[in-house]
DNA sequence: AGGTGATCATAT
DNA sequence: ATATGATCACCT
């Protein structure tokens, strides 16, 4: 009998410890997304356009992420979050990190500690992609991944903007709000197109219809989670 | 060039 | 419409 029911194929794989999803990190870490895709026998858009999500879907399914599309850490028993980061050959983050939609409605009294920024924050795997727009897309390369927590100053720059931002917003000036507000956090559309409508709450405090916005991470601020965890310059 | 605003796919 | 996954592309 041959033994293919023996082998631990990529897609059967589940970290139940935050070291086991570490040392899965540490396998893929090197290889080229062509050649994950291979392993998970999955096919390779030429290009990201239309899949904008690709990469962060083949690391899920790579490392064993289990929520989905459920509202869930991607790791519930763990309570990790997966985030993937394109960065240049210098090292530097390439985007602006996507954190989650933000809340317009019904948020008097909101804390910081309950909200979905800190929550998703407090626990994050990065797993750093070089991804320069010239590499083909096969050809992009997984760095190593590791998890992060945010320290007390870091957890004080984005309690800051997100108290800044979520005050704006719950007295109705969601309008004259823009990515430039905010050090570390900013606020940006999250939406089909820019036709696409939410309820929020006007100047005079009355119901209105605007552009969904999501929570986004500045890439200085990406970019000195790396510079702490790789000591780079 | 880099940052802000716009956009794409899929599941529920 | 909202959640998941983000990157594209225009504008300054």
């Amino acid at each position: 009998m041959f033994k293919f029911g023996t082998m631990q194929t990529a897609s059967e794989f589940k970290p139940h410890t935050s070291a086991e999803l570490l040392l899965a990190c540490q396998r893929i870490a090197g290889l080229t997304l062509g050649q994950l895709a291979a392993e998970l026998a999955l096919p390779v858009p030429d290009n990201l356009l239309k899949d904008k999500g690709w990469v962060g879907q083949l690391m899920e399914q790579a490392l064993g992420a289990s929520a989905g599309s459920q509202a869930l850490p991607d790791f519930p028993e763990l309570g990790i979050e997966l985030k993937t980061l394109p960065i240049s050959q210098q090292g530097k983050p390439l985007e602006s990190t996507y954190v989650c939609t933000a809340p317009l409605i019904g948020i008097t009294g909101q804390q910081w500690e309950d909200s979905w920024v800190c929550r998703k924050l407090s626990h994050v795997l990065w797993l750093p992609i070089l991804a320069e727009r010239k590499l083909p897309l096969k050809d992009r390369i997984i760095g190593q991944g590791f998890l992060w927590q945010p320290d007390s100053e870091q957890q004080a720059l984005l309690r800051q903007d997100w108290e800044e931002l979520m005050e704006l917003i719950s007295l109705g000036g969601i309008a004259k709000i823009r990515g430039a507000h905010g050090k570390v956090l900013q606020l940006r559309p999250k939406a089909a197109d820019s036709k696409a409508l939410t309820r929020a709450v006007g100047i005079n405090g009355e119901p209105i219809q605007t552009l969904p916005r999501g929570f986004y991470l500045k890439s200085g601020f990406t970019q000195a989670i790396l510079q702490q965890h790789f000591q780079l310059g």
